[in-house]
Parts: structure tokens; C-alpha cells; sequence
DNA sequence: TGTCGATACCTCGGTAATCTACAATAAGAC
DNA sequence: GTCTTATTGTAGATTACCGAGGTATCGACA
């Protein structure tokens, strides 16, 4: 089923960069950051999660490192690279320009 | 290649419901206003319109009707039914949540 | 001791939307 | 007559995401 979608496609690694940039995370952090920032309407799957950490990470925007969470277990922590920081400039960017024209298209009178 | 992407994903349908009730038009219009109102920021490649427009049609959310345009040529005219209003209100509605939630997590600051 | 729930990571297969590129037809201009 | 523009369409590839599964560890608690 398609269905409403928990997600606009395509811009998880835009919500993933923004929350890595506030403050190194591990990933189960991350979506749980997200869903709660959001007001519990963006909810991040594991199965877009992970393989979107791993995404990032290979174009290079993404740096792991492993530590401890709080809870005193291993994770994988992520953090911006330069590139990263550039890369999550262009995304904020992006959807503001497409996200403002969507809005002059629906806001749009007769 | 990555993609600029000329849309968001998953918004092409919101933006030719819309743009549909206003007033019935065909295609190849529909591409052009969108492009235009949004500012020329919102391109809508011809593979993406058929498709789309045949896919809301088969929905039931669109009613297609041959004419003639302005220019006198044969076009097909997509009107809007009632199931198609009411998806257009469920897909403004989805639009607004989902983009709003984006933003708080955007704009969340440390 | 054993199990259970929550945390934390991962992958595979499918689906759906979009893009690129191509193709066909018809009107009007020149 | 040819050229441009309007107008519709399809095929193939790509990509992101989702659902469903799997593994391991920690703390609580019976």
C-alpha cells in the first residue's frame, strides 16, 4: 500500500543532517529526536534509517565513531563533517525554495 | 546521477489536483502554470505528468474530457470529481502537517 | 535463572514516484 | 514545405522509502 507516508520523500537526510548538526548522535537517537522535535508526526523507520546513516556516511557527510549512550551501551555516533555542513546548507536551502514555490502553487486564488 | 529533483516527491499529485480546481484544464497547461505560478521553481517533466495524470484518473480523481484549447488544437480537458475534492483537501491537509513538522525540526536550534 | 521489554544495530525485497530520453501527431507561421 | 510549438504518450533506469524480518545487550523482575 502507498499510504500517507511518514515522510516527505527525500528529505530524511536533510532531518538527519539538521539533528547530527545540533550535537553528535547514534541513530536510534536520531529518529527519536526527530519524531519528538516534529511533535510525533514524522516517525523514521529503521528500515530508512539505517541505510540512510550509511548513505550519508559514504558521501562523506557523515562521520561515525563509536561510544557510549547514556543508557551506558555501545552505539555509533555521528557526526558533521565540512562537507556535511556544506551539504546540510544546500538541503536547507533546497527545501525552502521548493517548499515556498509549493506553497505559492496551493495558496494559489482564482 | 543524483538528482536536483524538480519536485518533492510525492507533491506532484497535491500540485495538479490544485491547480486542476481551479478551473478544468489539459496537460500540457497544467505543466506550464505550475511552472509559472511557482515562480518557474517547479518543473514538471512531461514523464512525470502522463503518468501522473493517468494515474489520478484511474483513481477516480480526476475526469477527463477531449477539447479544444485556446490555440485550437485537441487536448485533454481533466476536471476535478467529487472524490477528487475530497483527496485534494486530504492531500492539503498532509502537505501542511508534514511540512510544518519539517520545519520545526529545521529550525530547532541547540 | 529465565524471560521480557527496551535499546541499538542491520539487511532484504518490494513498491511507487520520478527522470531521461524517445516517439508521434497536428497547428500555425513563414 | 519546412519549422516551431503544442500536445500526448511510453519505456527503462534510478532511487528512496517501507515492511518485515533478524541479532545482541542491558536492566528489571519473578
Amino acid at each position: 500500500m502507498s499510504r500517507p507516508s511518514d515522510l516527505i520523500q527525500g528529505t530524511l537526510d536533510l532531518l538527519i543532517l539538521k539533528t547530527v548538526a545540533l550535537e553528535p548522535t547514534h541513530g536510534w537517537a536520531i529518529a527519536k529526536r526527530i519524531q519528538q522535535v516534529s511533535g510525533d508526526v514524522l516517525q523514521v523507520n529503521q528500515g530508512s534509517l539505517y541505510p540512510a546513516l550509511h548513505r550519508l556516511e559514504q558521501q562523506g557527510w557523515l562521520k561515525a565513531q563509536t561510544g557510549r549512550t547514556s543508557t551506558g551501551r555501545e552505539a555509533k555516533f555521528y557526526a558533521l563533517t565540512a562537507a556535511g555542513r556544506k551539504q546540510l546548507a544546500h538541503e536547507l536551502e533546497s527545501w525552502d525554495r521548493l517548499s515556498t514555490a509549493i506553497g505559492l502553487v496551493v495558496r494559489e486564488a482564482e
